[in-house]
DNA sequence: AGCTTGTTTTGGATCGATCTAATCTGTTGG
DNA sequence: CCAACAGATTAGATCGATCCAAAACAAGCT
């Protein structure tokens, strides 16, 4: 009653005690105001509101959580988040979340399974509603089910952990190999090669299967599979090695755009005209690729809709967290340009 | 006391309490377990561990936070994660934050002032103890001001709010300028141009203020500003109108890598010579500058170190609120390639 | 007036931790 | 034997919201 506006000056943060002093109401009354409650009166409703401004009250969702449960945060962990495509993805999911007026935790990994397993933990502490994961190489499925039995959500993306079953979003890898060797073989390539990520993961393992039945679906003799490492002087050694071997490859198919560009550099070296002897595929189609000179090929793989459907599947997913796992695969796009 | 380790099947997640049963101590004394309390004796702490195992016990940093007021989050809003540029600075803040044993919000502006303003509120409303904002164009001081009177600490990076002080850390664009031009000059330039952004922020402003002192230093005319657009057409046209203009500059200093790239590749369009008859120099030194033909010259703005500098500051601003701001500048390296 | 019925409002318990001050235990010294 | 004290443990209040069941109020109908 006493209480006026006037105690600006007070030091501890306006509560929703202190709002309904302000408003002569009840603090359950403007607990409703502020979820929308249609049962309070438009008078009161408006009392209220005015009150809210008054004293300057911000919402503490944290108390609010220890009630009801939800918090309204989500725990995105990615391996690799100075990776252009990880960015994207970011980026996706941010938009998405922040249309549904939820926050993320974002963690980045390094690619460290004991890391990853440190954030999934602090996310569980502070009570996030779900979690969309990237996992590290090297997740164990133990991880997934330490998810499952904390009964915390989760969206998988881009590399499905072996052995742990559950939502999934990512390229279909496979697809976008067989659409690359289909190129390749209509250029009337034939010796062709895969440049795979020495990484083991679900995405290299899709694109090595894929190529194999691709190769063998127009009649070719298996390929030549090697995977490599990421860095430049790795793929240029290896580009070499292929090169100069016996019957040499005409084609590479690459795990991603920055190792088709270390490779299409390596291939321009050696005195190779690109595009006419020996073409090369990346995938992602990184604002790089359409840069670079030659401008590279490409498969698309649209990191921002990937991460606004996992950040829509577990929406869903914590809506209703019984149903059946969904497993959504994003069709790429091969982007022909000059290799 | 009946409750066993058995009841694993309860929905319920354990609570403090349910630990305490289990060790038959008071709630009071598992808490002061988990924080490491030095007041425990030995053999309770070890019956204690126990415990929190056997029922799979999870902190709820919510609850913890209601009391204390500390949730050991920090809220991170950057105008465009997609840049590389952020992307590192983002993973640097991580890394520092991660040995800290905090976790971030992350959320992505993308310029836009009202999207930030929603962030900034919403991350206050979880309760995070501090934030690290790279203010989006057009950003009102009176946002720093609201920060201040939520007394949530704010470590500003890359650009400061005009009009608002506080704590910063961003690289010294100033020294960055005269460095290039230093270099210029010696390399016998006299025409040169300065490409800033045409967004309207501090960063931008360091530079051309940078850029007019230097030239008079080296007792040269005024060089000629273009503020610009990043659409790589909007630079290719800019750099087009300053090369058929009367005396056209011989040297271009522009805003970033991704901008300087533009421009390098306009001026090879024109038919000119990179390095010798024209040079060109970026800012931040991104990956794709070393990878670019010819390689691009840069100026390192080492945003990893930015955001370990800035979470560390934040950390150390949340221990103590009320010292006096600082202000990091960091000292940018020019790295002459071929441009 | 008394009785429904429907709309608003509210007191008090509750979520899961921490904090404070008090209690309990065991040891030591007078 | 008791007072004093240090060390270890605890009961109960508390943080700021939500939930529930009950109360207050208003309007309409016998």
């Amino acid at each position: 009653m006493r209480s006026t506006v006037t105690d600006v000056g007070a030091r501890r943060q306006a509560t929703l005690g202190d709002v309904a002093a302000q408003a002569s109401v009840s603090r359950a009354t403007v607990s409703l105001v502020l979820r929308q409650s249609p049962l309070v009166a438009v008078s009161t409703r408006e009392r209220v509101e005015e009150a809210i401004a008054a004293v300057g009250y911000v919402y503490n969702r944290g108390a609010a959580r220890l009630r009801t449960g939800l918090s309204g945060t989500i725990g995105v962990i990615v391996p690799e988040i100075t990776n252009p495509f990880y960015a994207d993805l970011t980026a996706g999911i941010d938009e998405t979340l922040d249309a549904a007026g939820r926050l993320a935790f974002l963690a980045n990994s390094n690619e460290s399974p004991q890391r990853q397993e440190r954030f999934v933990r602090r996310v569980k502490e502070q009570g996030a509603d779900g979690v969309i994961l990237c996992a590290a190489v090297g997740t164990s499925p133990a991880l997934i089910a330490q998810l499952r039995t904390w009964r915390l959500p989760c969206v998988q993306i881009l590399r499905a952990v072996k052995g742990a079953e559950g939502d999934f979003v990512g390229p279909d890898f496979r697809a976008g190999i067989a659409t690359v060797i289909r190129h390749f073989v209509a250029r009337g390539h034939t010796r062709i090669a895969l440049l795979p990520s020495s990484k083991q993961t679900s995405a290299a393992q899709d694109r090595v299967d894929a190529f194999a039945s691709s190769m063998v679906e127009h009649g070719l003799a298996p390929g030549l599979v090697r995977a490599c490492d990421a860095a430049p002087e790795a793929i240029a050694a290896e580009v070499g090695r292929l090169l100069e071997g016996s019957d040499p490859p005409t084609a590479f198919a690459c795990h991603n755009d920055l190792m088709a560009l270390d490779a299409a550099k390596e291939i321009t070296r050696r005195g190779l005209k690109l595009g006419s002897a020996v073409s090369v595929i990346g995938f992602d189609d990184i604002p790089e690729a359409s840069r670079a000179v030659p401008r590279l090929s490409s498969v698309a793989t649209f990191p921002n809709t990937i991460g606004r459907r996992a950040a829509n599947l577990l929406l869903r997913r914590i809506g209703s967290p019984s149903s059946t796992y969904e497993r959504f695969l994003i069709e790429p796009q091969l982007i022909v340009r000059q290799t």
